[in-house]
DNA sequence: GTTATTGCAAAAACTTTGCATAATA
DNA sequence: TATTATGCAAAGTTTTTGCAATAAC
């Protein structure tokens, strides 16, 4: 059932209920929450997890490359838990949603209609990430 | 010899000593800074200016469409003046400097040589951005 | 002189940390 | 049982807000 789970034992990850709940919440959903939004879907199941334990296992799956930290230019970072399938983003500039988009083709060109999923797109960039000079020779 | 201060200008923008200076500390820069390191910068210059006016200035330039504020994986937001030139962004995935690159050709194969400023790339994202069907709804 | 902007200080929003307790393997 | 994760509460960052004082037009 769930693909997360299932890698992150097979990685010998100490499974408990906490994690277990917050894997939940995320695994392969294509609407991305905030770290209080997790929080808050792991407690309608587990009422007493707190907000550091879902802060720490948000940032152990991130570290273990099973989970992406998005930011967008609202407020909090948003976790996506696609990080083994190629895919873009669709943010909303008003609210900050994410959702995951797919497409082939010129990611320059017009998003196909059935991946707009009625956004009213208006602007498209492109970001390379790395380490730069100074980070590289610290290191 | 501001092209920032010069539109804002025209544009019947009030102008102060603090914004001048925020201005001037953006203007043209292709390394984009935070609101805290904006300030510095502009402290050295003015050296009563405040971080709420600084965050004043950025939100309303962000406003007018004359700076894009870009967040990344880090944690603070930065800023970015080129709003009016065409690029992407060169983001390290450590110390979380963003610089501007302007590239040519499908942005999904290899950052040619001399746009890559040492850094050792090595992911592409692109994100879509708009209104969201719910924010459209609500407006 | 009017009106919009500034600075201050306090609060809000988001995230991290230390340490005693508890649960996993 | 040895080890690792949890929860709490406190503190750290980043950003926003209210309002009296001030400066631009």
């Amino acid at each position: 059932m769930s693909d997360l789970l299932e890698r992150l034992r097979g990685r010998g990850w100490r499974l408990t209920a906490q994690r277990r709940v917050v894997a939940e919440v995320l695994d392969g959903d294509h609407v991305h929450y905030t770290a209080d939004e997790v929080h808050a879907r792991a407690a309608e199941r587990l009422p007493e997890i707190s907000r550091a334990t879902v802060y720490n296992t948000l940032g152990e799956l991130v570290s273990l490359g099973e989970v992406i930290e998005v930011s967008t230019d609202g407020r909090a970072k948003r976790y996506d838990p696609n990080a083994h399938h190629d895919h873009q983003h669709l943010v909303c500039s008003r609210c900050g949603t994410i959702r995951d988009v797919h497409l082939q083709g010129d990611p320059l060109s017009a998003l196909p209609e059935p991946e707009r999923y009625g956004f009213q797109v208006s602007e498209v960039t492109v970001t390379y990430r790395g380490i730069c000079p100074t980070c590289s020779a610290d290191s």
